[in-house]
DNA sequence: GCATAATCCCAAATGATATTAGGTTGTCAA
DNA sequence: TTGACAACCTAATATCATTTGGGATTATGC
């Protein structure tokens, strides 16, 4: 129907709008108005999409983490070894962070200090992703390619938190390096923490 | 005297205020009433002490972080080994994230997503917190202890991102849990990341 | 002492901005 | 044709952050 599809269209295009304002100015400096004049309409007609500008907020990583979700499946399949799909998690996960720095600005900076978002789809998603970092540990573990008493979500944390804090530094300064740059060096850094040790 | 004394008090008693609330509620669904009232003073009065809300946000995790900048150097002195001091390094600033979770949630959840963060004064005394990390590797690294090529920039990024990424999800589960248990593990496993290879 | 200035505080505007009310137009199915 | 509904609008209203313009109290200089 056009009617839906023209529904759909001023959905995405006021999405977008958001995501590129709260992006660029951060979410407070952002106005509804800001919004909607991108968007090419009302402030009312906003409020016929959705419930508000933090319902904006928390809706626009919502379609990107469930890409990468959809994606991740797709991307590990036909890979063996445990330490060559974390390989191929840090380089995957780093270029889609890159190839979306939007979704990736606002799922870092502005998700975390909102009090809701621990009840969001988004969160359940990104857990969802961490528990194939865990799943991958775990075969490590068993195949005895890493230690044997590796606990994964320790490593898991360790993981995370690296990547995180990466993609964090990069944001904060406005994406003036490749992010990428050093991710061999850093992966191979870490993977000695799991791995197992052959010399012994 | 007497004035400057109850003008410090003042001061402080809105920066404790403001801790509180913006630590229970979020900064912004905390209002300059709520701070001022939780004060005993009207909001103009709060305007006379600072420049505003915003203001408000940056200076209260300012002390904090001098405080801790000014303790590490005592925490350090006369540990022998960069392993000893890196270890004492992570228990030490857990410890004090524990004792001061307010200060924590503030810098931790609400700093780094102002845009002003990086121009703050907090911001350097982070950049010379991690700073030590950096020399404790290179101390490591050139006395053996450690890989002779480790990076130390790198092994800090892992260091720091893996003690971030511990600290949000505690404060995001509302601290309902230890943030020191499994340290130990986590440390040992992280440590063999920078360890020289003894076996080989 | 006394005038002057400075400090600390307040009640009441002001201004910006999120949100809502109520109405208009256009589309479509019966 | 008409009634319902979708999508949008203009014009309130509500909720704060911030300012204005003092009032009281306390130092400071003479």
């Amino acid at each position: 129907m056009a009617k839906n599809n023209s529904k759909e269209n001023t959905r995405e295009r006021i999405i977008n709008s958001a995501k590129k304002l709260f992006a660029e100015q951060g979410y407070q400096k952002t106005t509804v108005v800001d919004i909607s004049r991108q968007a090419g309409l009302s402030e009312a007609a906003l409020y016929d999409h959705f419930q508000g500008k933090e319902d904006l907020l928390l809706m626009i990583p919502d379609l990107w983490v469930s890409e990468l979700l959809k994606d991740l499946d797709d991307q590990l399949f036909g890979i063996k070894g445990a330490v060559n799909k974390l390989r191929k998690y840090l380089w995957w996960y780093m270029r889609r962070v890159e190839q979306s720095p939007l979704d990736a600005k606002i799922v870092y900076l502005y998700l975390k200090t909102n009090a809701n978002f621990l009840n969001t789809e988004v969160y359940s998603n990104v857990k969802t992703l961490y528990l194939y970092l865990v799943e991958i540990f775990e075969e490590g573990r068993k195949t005895g390619e890493m230690k044997t008493d590796l606990n994964p979500r320790l490593a898991r944390d360790i993981f995370v938190g690296t990547m995180d804090h990466i993609i964090t530094r990069w944001l904060l300064k406005d994406r003036s390096y490749g992010l990428s740059d050093n991710l061999e060096a850093i992966f191979e850094l870490m993977v000695d923490a799991f791995k197992a040790n052959h010399s012994n």
